[in-house]
DNA sequence: CCGTATGATTTCCT
DNA sequence: AGGAAATCATACGG
């Protein structure tokens, strides 16, 4: 500051101004370096100086003398100019720095998940990748992948609502801020420019509180996609009906347990699974089977029955199209000598 | 709580 | 790419 004090003090010595254009600055500076007294300002200076030791009375009327006083635009300026040279210079030059890279990544990943960027088809997009790289297909639509972008919808609203009102306060906040500043302008020499970087300022601080609620929503979407990997990877047996579909096919096609993809499609299909769990189901249990096979004699027997009857119930409703018999209903008749025992397998 | 069953994943092979 | 084998991680029953 006391470079400015130096230079307004010097200014006194120029001497008043008598043109009376002095609204442009450009001719205040003029005169200047020309080297015409400038009384006037000098006289306007040191009421200013005086004005803090004067009563709230004369201060206010000497204040609003001052505001109307011919040379108040011309001098205001001036003192921006000396403003904009000395204090403001100093720290605008760190100011231009680029965009975050911390929020830039933020963004990139909120995009990446689907929760900022379009609507609907991003967030789909999103969790079928995320599907893929989890090793399922991505045609398989299960409940897990809908219950994922149900939770990924929630999060994308509560993400937009929550920036939504983090704009609207900026903007009110700004605007605010930026109409204080032009009133004050009235009565102390602020420039547009400062303004200007006031508005930065704002803009930085708030953006601070823009990386806290993107940082937040990425937890949350990383949260979530955990869980449904996660979720993905915990072991949930199938249902009854499923193995038994599963088991059936295995031991009634025991010299070649290889279903092809259309039987697989078909089996997936039964069972309400996936053809990449029908293809796992396959792979363990050949290999299971194989490993021990004394362990699995009872179960194959209990198939090989079930699928004699069912064949026997097949047959017999083809001849006797109208008959009561349910399916289970023969398993009772069967006697122990038709049990066929298992052959042996080839792969 | 422990042992076994079982679905999923990984690694290697052809 | 699809399968075998090993392995992981959880479910489940006693």
């Amino acid at each position: 500051m006391d470079d400015q004090t130096r230079m307004l003090t010097g200014l006194t010595g120029l001497g008043g101004l008598s043109q009376p254009d002095v609204g442009d600055p450009d001719s205040v500076r003029k005169q200047q370096s020309l080297g015409q007294p400038q009384q006037d300002i000098g006289d306007i200076l040191q009421q200013i100086m005086a004005i803090t030791d004067e009563s709230l009375d004369e201060a206010q009327a000497r204040k609003h003398a001052l505001n109307c006083h011919r040379m108040k635009p011309a001098l205001f300026s001036v003192l921006c100019e000396i403003k904009e040279k000395t204090v403001l210079s100093i720290r605008g030059v760190q100011e231009e720095d680029p965009p975050d890279p911390q929020i830039m990544r933020l963004d990139n990943m909120l995009l990446a998940e689907g929760v900022s960027g379009p609507e609907k088809g991003g967030g789909s997009a999103a969790a079928a990748a995320a599907a893929a790289a989890a090793g399922g297909s991505p045609t398989d639509s299960s409940i897990e992948h809908s219950d994922y972008r149900a939770k990924l919808a929630q999060i994308r609203q509560i993400y937009h609502s929550e920036l939504e009102k983090y704009e609207q306060a900026c903007s009110e906040f700004t605007n605010h801020v930026m109409n204080l500043l032009r009133e004050q302008s009235r009565t102390r020499p602020i420039s547009p420019k400062e303004i200007e970087r006031m508005v930065a300022i704002i803009h930085r601080k708030f953006s601070s509180i823009q990386m806290q609620l993107k940082q937040s929503t990425c937890e949350a979407v990383m949260i979530l996609r955990s869980r449904f990997l996660d979720a993905r990877r915990k072991r949930r047996n199938f249902n009854k009906q499923a193995t038994e579909v599963l088991n059936e096919y295995f031991y009634s096609h025991l010299s070649n347990p290889y279903p092809s993809e259309e039987a697989k499609e078909e089996l997936a299909k039964k069972c309400g699974i996936t053809v990449s769990q029908v293809s796992n189901w396959f792979g363990n249990k050949r290999i299971r089977y194989k490993k021990n096979i004394g362990k699995f004699q009872e179960e194959a027997n209990l198939y090989a029955v079930k699928t004699a009857v069912d064949a026997a119930n097949v047959s017999a409703q083809a001849s006797q199209a109208n008959s009561p018999a349910t399916p289970n209903s023969g398993i009772g008749t069967i006697r122990p000598h038709l049990i066929v025992l298992l052959p042996g397998f080839y792969w």
